[in-house]
Order: C-alpha cells, then sequence, then structure tokens
DNA sequence: CTGTTAGCGCCTTCAG
DNA sequence: CTGAAGGCGCTAACAG
C-alpha cells in the first residue's frame, strides 16, 4: 500500500495498454468518428478502464477550436440573469459546448473588461445579456468579427435573441384593460435598453385598442430593480393613484408591491399589478402576480443557433406568454 | 481593402517583430518576473500594439497547471448560490485564478456530473455548495486526492468554509426570546444538510438560556425553498399559532409570509419572523425580514485559502450578523 | 538578461 | 483501418 502520484493518464497511457498507437487511440475516442470494430471497443474499455480523461487544453491547442462559450450578465444576484445562463448552459450541453460565466456590473468599463476576460479564458464566442441600445462593445465585437451574440436586449444590428417585448408589453396591458381598468400607469427599465422601450410600446398599442388614453407622466423609465418599484410606486400611489400598474419587470412589480402595502393597498383588490419575466419567486408571493413569461430555453437555444450560423437578419424574437395570478382583477371602483 | 484572415497573434510575432527570441517575450510578459529593463519595455509595447493575447491552452498545457476552479451549486437561481459564486469568483480573481460554474440539480448523481464536466475542463480545484452529510462525493474527492473545498455545509472531513450556523441560529431566536416571545416554531432545511442541524442546534440553546421549551414538533425539517415555507407555515398557522418564528432560510421565509397574510395575519404585528442567509430580497419586501446576514466574500476567501494552503483542521466558520427589521417586534399579546 | 532546445498531450496529415 | 511524424503555442531548463 503505497502511494501513489497522480500522474493523469494520456492518451500514450492507453496506447502503450492496448498495444496500439496514440493515433489510434485519439481517433477511437474521437466522438465526431464512429468506429465499431473490435480494437475500438477494446480500446475504449482500456480507456474506461484506466479512467483517461481528454486534457482539453492539448486538444483544444490542437484543434485550434474550444467550443467554450462565455457569456457576460450584469450579476447573477439578478434571477432574470441567472434563468437565462442556467438555459445556455443547458442548451450549451445539448450541443456538447460548454458556457462559462462572467459578471460585469452595470459600468460598460467593465463589461469591456469582463470580455476581455473570457477572451483571455479563450472562449470562442461570446453572449451578452447587457446590451445597451447605446453600447459600442457589440460594435467593436463586429469589427474584431469575434463570433457573438446579444440576449434578451438588442443593439439593433448585433445577431440578437430575446422575447418579443412589444407582444409581451402588449399582453400585460391588454390583459388590464380586458379587466375594466382604464386608470393605468407604466413604469419600465432603462432608457438604454430596447426591452424597456419595447415594452412600453406594446403597452402603448393595448392602451389605443382600448381607448384608453394615458398621461406621459404615467410612463416612467426607471431601473430593472425592486427600489425602482418601491420609489416610483410610492410617487404614483401618492395622488390620483392609478388602478392598474405594468411593471415592466419583476422586480420593479415587488417594489410596487412594497409601495402599496405601505399605502395601505390591497393588492389585487385595490391595485393591480402585472410583472414582466416570470421569475420563480412571482408565482410564491404572498399574493400571487401575474406576469408575463418568457422563454429562456428558447432564447438560448436561438441564441446559439445564431453562433453557429450567422444569418443575414440576426434578429429573433421569442414569445412570451402572459401568465394570470392573483395580483390583478377588476377595479374597485 | 482586402479581406483579412484573423490568425491570432502569437508570441513568435511578438517576438520577430522585437527582434528577440520567443523566450524572452515569454518571461518579459510573465507576471509573476518584473523585468523592467529597456527590451523589456519595448517588447511590452510591440505585445500591446500588436493585440497580443497569450493562449491559455498552450500556456496550461506547459505549465501543467490552470488556476482554474470549478465551482459546483444546485442552482443559480437561488440567490444564495448566486451571491456565494459571485463571492467566489470576485475573491478567485483577486488572485489571479478564474471561478467556473456549473449546477448540479439536487440529485447526487447530477453532482457528480457536474464534477465529471468540470474534470473534463480541467479544473484544478473544485468547490462544492452542495454537500449532504451523508455524501459520498468529498470522501471519493479526497480519495483521488483532488483539490476541493466545501463551501455553506460541510460533511465533517473534507476542507469546510461557512458561516457559523450554531451561532446565526442563536442570534435569530435570542432576539425572538429578547423580543418577548415564548410561543416559537422553528423551520429548518433538510435533514441531510450540517446548516439545518446547526442553526437548530443554536435555536435550542437560546431558547433554552430564555427559559422556554417548545414541543418537539415545533421543530420542522423541510427543504429551503419558499414551497416549504408556505405549505408548513400553513401547517403551523392552523391551529395553536406561534407567535415567532424562525425559518433557517429566507425562501423558507417568504413562503412563512405568503401563508400569513393567506391565514389573515399581519407580518411583525400578529406573526414576528427572521429568516436566514439576507438575501438583497429581505430588507425590500413589503415588511423587512428580519434575517441573519452570512459573509460570503468572507466565507470565499476562506475557501481559497483552504484550496492553497490544505491546512490539518479544515473547518472554518464566519460569524454571521443579526439584521433586525420590521418582520420582528414583540409579541402582540 | 538572453537565446537554444525540448517537449506538454493531442490531432491530423501522409503513407502503408 | 493503422502507424509514424510533425507541430499547435507556450514555458522551463540549460547554457552563455
Amino acid at each position: 500500500m503505497h502511494e501513489m502520484i497522480h500522474r493523469p493518464v494520456t492518451l500514450r497511457d492507453v496506447a502503450v495498454k492496448a498495444g496500439v498507437s496514440t493515433s489510434t487511440v485519439s481517433r477511437v475516442l474521437d466522438d465526431r468518428i464512429q468506429s465499431k470494430s473490435e480494437t475500438a471497443k477494446r480500446v475504449r474499455e482500456i480507456a474506461e478502464e484506466l479512467g483517461y480523461r481528454r486534457n482539453t487544453y492539448a486538444s483544444s491547442l490542437r484543434r485550434g477550436e474550444t467550443t467554450l462559450i462565455g457569456v457576460v450578465v450584469p450579476r447573477l444576484t439578478d434571477a432574470v440573469m441567472a434563468l437565462m445562463f442556467e438555459a445556455i448552459e443547458r442548451a450549451a450541453r445539448k450541443r456538447g459546448h460548454v458556457a462559462v460565466v462572467t459578471t460585469s456590473g452595470d459600468d460598460p468599463d467593465d463589461e469591456i473588461q469582463a470580455v476581455e476576460r473570457l477572451l483571455d479564458r479563450n472562449v470562442d464566442s461570446v453572449i451578452l445579456a447587457t446590451a445597451r441600445m447605446d453600447d459600442t462593445l457589440p460594435a467593436s465585437l463586429r469589427q474584431k468579427s469575434l463570433r457573438h451574440a446579444l440576449v434578451l436586449r438588442t443593439d439593433g444590428t448585433s445577431p440578437s435573441s430575446l422575447g418579443d417585448d412589444f407582444q409581451g408589453g402588449y399582453f400585460a396591458v391588454r390583459h388590464l384593460v380586458d379587466l375594466g381598468h382604464k386608470n393605468i400607469a407604466i413604469i419600465t427599465g432603462p432608457e438604454f435598453t430596447s426591452s424597456a422601450h419595447d415594452r412600453v410600446a406594446g403597452a402603448k398599442q393595448a392602451l389605443e385598442e382600448g381607448g384608453i388614453s394615458i398621461d406621459a407622466s404615467r410612463i416612467i423609465f426607471a431601473s430593472y430593480g425592486i427600489e425602482a418599484g418601491i420609489a416610483f410606486g410610492k410617487e404614483l400611489l401618492a395622488q390620483d393613484p392609478p388602478t392598474a400598474i405594468f411593471a415592466a419587470n419583476d422586480n420593479i412589480a415587488i417594489g410596487i408591491m412594497t409601495a402599496a402595502e405601505q399605502a395601505g393597498l390591497k393588492i389585487g383588490r385595490d391595485l393591480s399589478i402585472v410583472g414582466y419575466n416570470d421569475i420563480p419567486l412571482a408565482e410564491r408571493l404572498p399574493v400571487s402576480l401575474t406576469s408575463v413569461r418568457v422563454p429562456f430555453d428558447n432564447i438560448a437555444e436561438t441564441a446559439l443557433d445564431l453562433l453557429a450560423n450567422p444569418d443575414p437578419n440576426p434578429i429573433r424574437r421569442a414569445m412570451p406568454v402572459l401568465m394570470p395570478r392573483r395580483s390583478t382583477s377588476h377595479p374597485a371602483g
């Protein structure tokens, strides 16, 4: 019983034990080739037995490619980003690729650094979940002809896979209009995101169809956080409160709930709220939140398609679904 | 204006242009060495100018190491896990390492596969945020002498970095006792986690010190999810409801809030609740949640220390802090 | 401080 | 189908 030095098992070890050359082993173990000869079978057995594991570094160095996809998100503690990354990870795995994630915060400079970090790891493509409409990063990636795709937002040019935010916004407010609300306010995301704009545009169309016109001051561009929901929720509820609010993000909706609670309003009775994204928390809140479900898995698959097959018309939108819950009902009046 | 093939810039390119050997360039660009000769300066400039980027695969292959840390979490959509990974990522970056994460779900088999995936990427150490007390995986890692550490939970043997769950549990219930509660219930995590046990043990000590004894049926081992909080919250509140509940996890606490809401109880007045972890959502809930803050950054740093310097006494516990908020107050009676 | 040499482990010609 | 040979890009040992 002696200490073993754990030198990893190499192709050579397998080759020697099988009495063949390393080339043969390499070929047998190459998934792209399907050999079922006797030798192949034996080699596979021995590899298994020895616990052979391909050295990614050597392999990638030789092949000159990595099948490594880098993902940049502002933060993982945002449930939307966590959902998005998990979906990308699943989709990548399905195709035999690997996804790695790094966080960038909200600063465009940090975003550049995040991409640098990924390139330092030799990823061969990048997925950005952070794109601002005025962001120069996608342009610079295009210029470097670095394979990339945007998810959840778009800059209008780079390959992008996102939910149909216009439709989602439409569904949300259409739902409120159908319930009979006429006094509706909207809190959406930052000016610089396509999602914030598109959701509002869809919302406006639903209002229009319902013959409802609302004051411009009733459409607020905020940020996608609970704080924003609390602050602007308070503001909206302070005087002449609406009977319903469309929050273009579940966090905002939760913030509004907090504001409403503190104003003594009962959600779903005194105030209807629709959120967006349908994060897992939404349906489990004290008053379950009506929300627009975004098909993250779909979006992830499409993003990987876009990476694999560059497309001349590279902006793909997946249809979201309204999930009605207890936070919305007919107006009290 | 002709198409350029984007062959990446190599060490050789830099060497040629600088009129030196590749070794020199390699050394100059090695962070571990600090040369400030004229040549070094010039080489650095040329590398910069050419946009040289070290090929990680070649470098790691040659060096035989990767400075790549693999992290396994059950899921990133759990805020606790997202916080933990972000902290690890920060700590790793500070040391010039890189952390990659993969998710395992709750199935121990998937956990093994997750580690396999990481090993396929040639990580040279692994951090597990999933360890069950009865888990065989840490033991098998020990046997393979694969560098690893557990975070947030421990199996009692492998190097572990976690919060002091006993103290945290003590602080939580001590707070309730100090407020005057005598009718207290506890909902904790799964049987198979050290955290669930230790938090209860600390809680018990606080009860004891307060001269309070509670029925065994008032201590419930559940899972760390909102669902569990809703289900067992309902159960507890159905008859002879406690005036306070210690939830060993914020998700459970949120679930209890939902149950309380539906039972017509007002949190903080009719029912006090203390959570655990202090996820960002906690302080932003309609009624802000008193919770035990876990020092994730601390835990991450320590985990990396443990990976770097194997320690004979490898279980380190960081002190948590109680964050009192509106969900707790004196009992109504 | 610098250059020469040798290979890390693997994959892919090219011959057989 | 198989083996021999060469090299991906980089770094460590060695000599100068």
